[in-house]
DNA sequence: AGGACGCCCTGTTCGC
DNA sequence: TGCGAACAGGGCGTCC
């Protein structure tokens, strides 16, 4: 689920669960996740602090805490967040589990150990030294179109490039080229300034209206192809058969009709 | 530079 | 029904 909707998600999530509460015993359940710090680290950081902030950048979770550190989440492909109070049932999957004194738990969960935790002590130059490119929400549209006049390659590649904007990745690349309408494998070079236009306001659109959902496909609006990325479905627009094609190390879905071929 | 590929992990789905 | 293979919404390193 992680891409910058999912993430997004996650973020309002803990403003409205997990701020200000004294933060009492870290447990880390798989240290593999954690990179460039400790268990220890991660408790001398945490423990007996609490949480201030969130930020985001792309599909990159920061949470600032009163100890001069920020906590920063990656959830890889699978990945959530869980607030609960009932400590005899821990989620299944649960790589960190914060104690907060009042009684209540925050869970990491990581299905597949492919997210990622770490400390830092300024979101900005950690964004920075890790070559994360602007976040999708903050690139206008001039902005956007500079970049594509730089880029080579198919159009997909770019939008899921972190390094150039932060935050798309295979399903929501998908989404924003099927309702730009968009073939995955067109050139960013063959794009003309009204393609650029429309791709801009969808990814926009895409993006909003995922967040608006709470990022769950269920509620997604009936436009939308994210539910219909799978063999035997059909397009939502058009009822044309949906088709896949394996580029870029990823599997794109889209419309052979909207999409062109 | 872009893209294909293997790999890291493990649960779920697919195909015979 | 059962079982192994293929696949899954990310990202990194290597090679061409």
């Amino acid at each position: 689920m992680p891409e910058l909707p999912d993430v997004e998600v996650y973020r309002r999530y803990l403003d409205v669960t997990s701020l200000h509460q004294r933060i009492g015993q870290v447990h880390v359940m798989s240290p593999s996740i954690l990179f460039e710090t400790s268990p220890q680290g991660l408790g001398h950081a945490l423990t007996h602090h609490s949480f201030q902030s969130t930020g985001r950048h792309g599909k990159y979770l920061f949470i600032e805490t009163d100890s001069e550190k920020w906590l920063v989440m990656h959830f890889g492909m699978t990945g959530d967040l869980r607030y609960f109070k009932n400590q005899h049932k821990i989620p299944d999957y649960t790589r960190l589990l914060i104690d907060f004194e009042n009684g209540f738990h925050l869970a990491y969960l990581s299905p597949r150990k492919l997210g990622r935790i770490t400390l830092t002590d300024s979101p900005q130059s950690w964004v920075r030294e890790n070559g994360l490119g602007v976040d999708a929400f903050d690139l206008s549209e001039e902005e956007f179109v500079r970049r594509a006049a730089q880029r080579r390659g198919s159009v997909k590649t770019w939008l899921m490039d972190q390094s150039s904007i932060a935050g798309i990745g295979n399903i929501y690349s998908d989404e924003i080229l099927f309702q730009a309408g968009i073939h995955p494998q067109r050139s960013v070079s063959s794009l003309d300034t009204a393609d650029l236009n429309t791709l801009y306001k969808a990814m926009g659109h895409v993006l909003n209206a995922a967040i608006n959902a709470g990022a769950d496909p269920g509620k997604m609006p009936s436009a939308f192809l994210l539910p219909h990325r799978k063999q035997g479905e059909r397009c939502p627009r058009c009822d044309t058969p949906v088709v896949s094609i394996k580029t870029a190390g990823r599997t794109a879905w889209y419309c052979p009709r909207c999409q062109g071929t």
